[in-house]
DNA sequence: TCTTGACTCTCCTCCTACTGGAGGGCGTAT
DNA sequence: ATACGCCCTCCAGTAGGAGGAGAGTCAAGA
């Protein structure tokens, strides 16, 4: 029989640790005195010790080794949990190659940069929404005016409020300067009767990648730079048409219904506006 | 301005943790009613939102994206972060994958043998201490008792006690049946002169293979194989002979030393003795 | 026999990044 | 008036211990 420290120095776990196993009934010592509360060890408790060690370098728990080791498991129990927790590492490894990706990806920016960057890439999974829009090709990125200006007045016509920002679809694969493909559409949970003009429809969701730029639209050129380096240097491919959405703009409705109140908070300088790129994306 | 479950829905991000993430001063809100407590976000939060998610990709934690958005480091800091979860991940990676194979050998040992076996290898990182041994050439593996009797005869002359559990050395590089080059020692923490067969040296410490055993001695051979195997399968070579330490044995003078007056809990009976192999290993 | 120093005990707090729930206030629509 | 949805704060819990306070225990030396 040992006292703790001296099982400890055999079994080379600390004191604390076999306390604690003790504690959760995955260890219990294998004789306590009464009157001192001194636990002691014995040397054949050092097999079980062992197995405790192995099976958690296989990445276990403490609650499914305690199982384990009581017998209240079947082989083909324990066969799934290792298959389990198999799986469950493989995605880790994936996980951590992926975040390592990033990591060099941020440092190369930085040496490149000098310092760090304004804008920050993140995969989000998008949830598919409701919209109503119209879609059309005008002369220029910059001319969408008239197409919000008819989908509002649309909206207003049949009573109904925006249930989201609203957001831009751009439909060309390549840069256009003139006859761009684009899509402005508003979110809405009311039905609504189509026109035309203006289509209802669900817009799908699915994986993007996203970034948020602030400032007046003509800036948004670099965080498109950006997004676009770094899908690639991820290895992603885009799998749709890309979204502007419209967090902060000039007359935002959504703002109005959403916050009643705050509006007068609501500055309309270009600097303030609040911009997201969406770039839908799968891996390749 | 937002409340606090509109800015939720924009940015994907709970309700939850939104207000930890302003508890903690990572992303104070806006603006904090006086009489209700509500909180509001603007518009132009979501940047340093999405700054704070994209950072959280890399795997650093809230503290460190707290100090590096307030720009409280350097350029030169935050590439050192970042070098540094660069090094981290790689290890991790590692590890899993270290981690891997032991699952994956498991479920193979599983699959073969139909359950469990009664074996555990574990790695540990072996302490070097001072010991005093006999190492000569005896006929048989079973043939130490000769060598115990003279290595104990003479600490006891010299009136010093066993420091651990006693232990031998096997120096054969292949098996032999008879003429096998071992070493008995005992630890022993005051010193102690040397004599012609009686040598006082520090044994090296090291990464070992271990395995604990409990039997009879005759039994060893089965947790010889499997800790070979193991070593095999999992990238290792041997660098040094290996070693069985005494945990529990018939006169041990360590447990006598160390848990004087628990003796008489100690039985004799082989099939309670417990013996660690201990195979010195590196990674090939 | 007394003291000293090494161990040991229990109990408490702390760590990460949240999550879940209780109990209660606030705002709006019917 | 009330019902529902949103919001608040505070508390407890997660895994696997680490660190420490304050007190009791044990063996050896003076």
């Amino acid at each position: 029989m040992f006292k703790i420290g001296e099982f400890s120095k055999l079994s080379q776990v600390p004191v604390k640790t076999l306390r604690y196993y003790d504690e959760i009934g995955l260890l219990t010592a294998a004789e306590v005195d009464r009157f001192t509360s001194y636990r002691s060890y014995s040397a054949d408790q050092l097999p079980r010790l062992n197995r405790i060690l192995a099976l958690k370098e296989l990445g276990l728990s403490l609650a499914q080794i305690t199982r384990l080791l009581d017998g209240d498991l079947s082989p083909e129990q324990i066969r799934g949990m290792l298959r389990l927790k198999q799986a469950q590492i493989q995605q880790q490894v994936q996980e951590d190659q992926a975040q390592l990706t990033r990591v060099e990806w941020r440092l190369r920016q930085i040496e490149k940069e000098g310092t760090m960057l304004d804008y920050e890439v993140v995969l989000k999974e998008i949830n598919p929404q409701t919209v109503a829009g119209i879609r059309d090709t005008i002369p220029t990125y910059s001319s969408q005016g008239p197409l919000w200006a008819e989908l509002c007045a649309y909206l207003a016509q049949h009573k109904v409020k925006a249930a989201g920002p609203s957001l831009t679809l751009y439909y060309d694969t390549e840069y256009r300067e003139r006859d761009v493909d684009v899509e402005t559409l508003t979110p809405v949970s009311t039905p609504l009767p189509e026109s035309d003009r203006v289509k209802v429809r669900e817009l799908p969701g699915g994986l993007m990648a996203c970034v948020v730029h602030q400032g007046a639209y003509d800036t948004l050129g670099e965080a498109y730079s950006q997004i676009l380096a770094w899908i690639q240097a991820h290895g992603y491919r885009i799998v749709g048409p890309n979204r502007d959405v419209y967090l902060r703009c000039p007359d935002n409705d959504y703002t109005d219904s959403l916050a009643s109140g705050y509006k007068d908070y609501l500055t309309e300088a270009p600097a303030d506006y609040v911009t997201e790129i969406q770039i839908p994306v799968a891996k390749t």
